[in-house]
DNA sequence: CATATATGTCAACGAGACTGACGTAAATGC
DNA sequence: GCATTTACGTCAGTCTCGTTGACATATATG
């Protein structure tokens, strides 16, 4: 490997900075789900059936393979937690018109005051940390973050 | 969904700012740990091992109790885990000479290697994305990021 | 009409989180 | 010196949430 710059330990500088964003991402993730997590235990309800409720409250009419394709886990994983979230009322099926396999889904009045309630307080963290940074940081924060997930979901 | 005009209404680009940030965050973090979580399964260990084989080889001689304080989990968690990779010799406990109670935790050649082989994927993922984005934006990714970490935290 | 797609379900399994209780060894404070 | 605290480990039981593989049904499509 062709080493560009001659400091002192330019291999060293390097790991070191990436070992940083390792560990940047693994704190921010951690508290980031911390807050939600101890919600939704009140509710009987998991970091899973988080997921499915912001994604439907964010696509209204979204269907089940779509999400799995977010979620990127099984469909039977996936399926214990709708149809609880379906019993118990929070998100409602209703079969797509043009083609009757699909199960659209949306969230109902209970799931979305729990969506609510759950992105409120993310939200909180996310403005504040992006009002301490700066415009400029958040736009660098994001470009970043965009060039971690995999190329053919960046869209 | 349907974008509508924020003049009137910025609070909804607000949100939907925010709203973007936290799915940046979910995509990041799932392909983040996406490739490890597939080597780790050759293994027959999870994120879980992953987490304590980082945090042991980037602080050698940590113990038990400062693992569980960033791991955020529970000490029978970490037991089953940690007893695990000692049995397999990935990680070696050592007692503290100053204070016997403490047993202070390395790494052994078995986990050295496994902890190379894991923490160079996240590594060229982030390098890369680092690279595309610039400098500038990496400041404003990390800057952002420590904002999102729990203020006791970010030492 | 044959095949592919979208969804759901059953059964079994495993990882990894939790609580609560208990035990031991060692350090520390009064 | 003794009581308390700290560090660590473990037992037993529970729960979430991920997995695989097989199978069923309804619907769309070539």
């Amino acid at each position: 490997m062709v080493q560009h710059h001659t400091r002192a330990n330019p291999l060293f500088l390097r790991e070191e900075e990436l070992r940083q964003a390792i560990e940047l991402l693994f704190y921010a993730y951690r508290d980031f789900t911390g807050e939600p997590d101890a919600i939704l235990t009140k509710y009987g309800f998991g970091r899973a059936h988080h997921r499915v409720i912001y994604f439907v409250g964010r696509n209204p009419g979204i269907t089940v393979s779509q999400l799995l394709r977010i979620l990127k886990i099984t469909k039977q994983s996936l399926s214990r937690v709708l149809s609880q979230l379906v019993r118990e009322e929070f998100v409602a099926q209703r079969t797509d018109s043009d083609d009757r396999r699909r199960r659209m889904l949306y969230l109902m009045p209970k799931g979305e005051e729990l969506e609510r309630l759950l992105t409120e307080r993310q939200s909180r963290r996310i403005a504040r940390a992006y009002r301490e940074a700066g415009a400029e940081a958040v736009e660098g924060f994001r470009t970043v973050l965009r060039g971690i997930i995999n190329e053919e979901d960046r869209r």
